[in-house]
DNA sequence: GGCTGACGGACTCG
DNA sequence: TCACGAGTCCGTCAGCC
């Protein structure tokens, strides 16, 4: 492909994105009815699936095509100059024209240039976690003297929680939780516990990121083509699929190798890794203004310890490693609307822990504790948040007496 | 009895 | 029941032919 286009293009899923933030991104149907009140057709079969426009049936007929496409088409029109005037209204045309639009083209590029994967090296893997995952089978079958579907959720229930007797310390809607927090609270009560968790992971590397990934390999360019949608997520950030490139292992050391099948394309090229050190915190510092948060930021200290130490009331130099991981669990919290109960869940302390924690820390960083009750005062006002850049969150939930969605 | 689609639960990441 | 935001795979179940 490679074609340049010089005309001025306006994405109109994008400005609806905008638009309709919270919402998700909206079709072209769903934008007609909401904005032009027009009821559109979209590509379907006659059973109502819904085609890609790159992919039509070849029996279709042309007086159908034309009529779909005409209507589609129309509805654009319409709907362009419509999306433009909410844009402007909500303060969004300088984020949709300097920001969402030129994107459009870098994601294309991104997309057509793909990043070369070798196919060897996920197939040697591959093999190898073929041979331990049969020997994980035989032991499992043979601890509980048994054979069963290990990756049915409720079989396993049965197994463990009737069966060998296990207490089952949490409910999902269908029955037991067997989920790693689950099984890993009960690692020591059973030999069996600990081979089903390497179970898990090794058939979610063998399924999604070794079959699959091969199968998504383009024999032409031996590179992953994803496709990132720019239109999705409530927050603004991207997602991809097809592969899911931003998911691809990394915190297990067996998960980790999965990388090592990314290759450059050539002996020309190299990848290169750049990322942002702890990019949500120095946001926090910059729009709260806390004179000890921007203060440690700009020493150059490392935010964690130095959380730690004005937390415990202790010198910087006497933080150990627990007390660090702590703090970087309140910190991170911090991020997302901390409660206490949350927090001694996670670092696995006393409620009444964790809740002097919080305390110790809004003492401490004064400033962020006012930013962020002032944030939600507002929030509450307006029904929604917006970032630095002005894209608009709705927070409709915030007056909910449900403490799960107010949250 | 077999196929299909929706959904839940499990895992992966930042 | 509680962290925020995503996507994919598998098993299960209901509905359909």
């Amino acid at each position: 492909m490679g074609i340049v286009v010089k005309a001025n293009l306006e994405d109109i899923l994008i400005a609806g994105y905008l638009v309709n933030a919270g919402l998700g991104g909206l079709e072209l149907e769903e934008l007609s009815a909401v904005h032009i009140q027009k009821t559109i057709q979209a590509w379907r079969n006659e059973k109502g699936k819904v085609f890609s426009v790159f992919n039509l049936p070849p029996d279709l007929p042309a007086i159908v095509l034309a009529k779909i496409a005409g209507g589609r088409l129309e509805a654009m029109r319409r709907l362009q100059p419509k999306l433009e005037e909410l844009l402007s209204a909500s303060g969004l045309t300088e984020l949709f024209q300097t920001v969402e639009s030129p994107l459009v083209q870098t994601l294309f590029q991104m997309e057509r240039e793909g990043i070369k994967v070798n196919p060897e090296t996920l197939r040697e893997f591959g093999r190898v976690l073929k041979t331990r995952q049969s020997q994980l089978e035989k032991d499992i079958y043979s601890l509980v003297q048994e054979e069963f579907n290990i990756s049915s959720p409720k079989q396993l229930g049965i197994i463990l929680f009737e069966k060998l007797g296990l207490k089952a310390p949490k409910k999902t809607k269908t029955g037991y939780s067997t989920d790693a927090e689950v099984l890993e609270g009960l690692a020591d009560q059973h030999p069996v516990i600990p081979l089903i968790l390497e179970y898990r992971q090794n058939t979610k590397l063998q399924t999604t990121y070794i079959d699959s990934l091969i199968t998504l390999i383009n024999p032409r360019s031996s590179r992953v083509h994803t496709t990132f949608n720019q239109a999705v997520t409530t927050t603004g950030r991207l997602s991809c699929t097809d592969p899911n490139l931003q998911n691809i292992p990394i915190r297990s050391e067996e998960g980790r190798l999965i990388r090592c099948a990314f290759i450059p394309a050539d002996e020309r090229h190299r990848l290169l890794a750049a990322d942002y050190s702890q990019i949500e915190l120095r946001v926090m510092a910059h729009f709260s203004q806390d004179q000890a948060y921007k203060e440690a930021f700009l020493r150059g200290e490392d935010i964690h310890k130095y959380t730690a130490a004005a937390v415990h009331g202790v010198p910087v130099s006497q933080v150990t490693k627990e007390m660090r991981n702590q703090a970087k669990a309140v910190n991170f919290g911090i991020i997302y609307g901390i409660s206490g109960f949350g927090l001694a869940r996670n670092i696995g302390v006393s409620r009444k822990e964790a809740d002097s924690f919080i305390t110790a820390y809004f003492e401490k960083y004064s400033g962020v504790k006012t930013y962020v009750e002032q944030l939600i005062e507002e929030a509450r006002q307006t029904g929604e948040a917006r970032t630095l850049l002005g894209r608009i969150r709705k927070l409709p939930d915030l007056h909910s007496r449900n403490f799960s969605l107010r949250s």
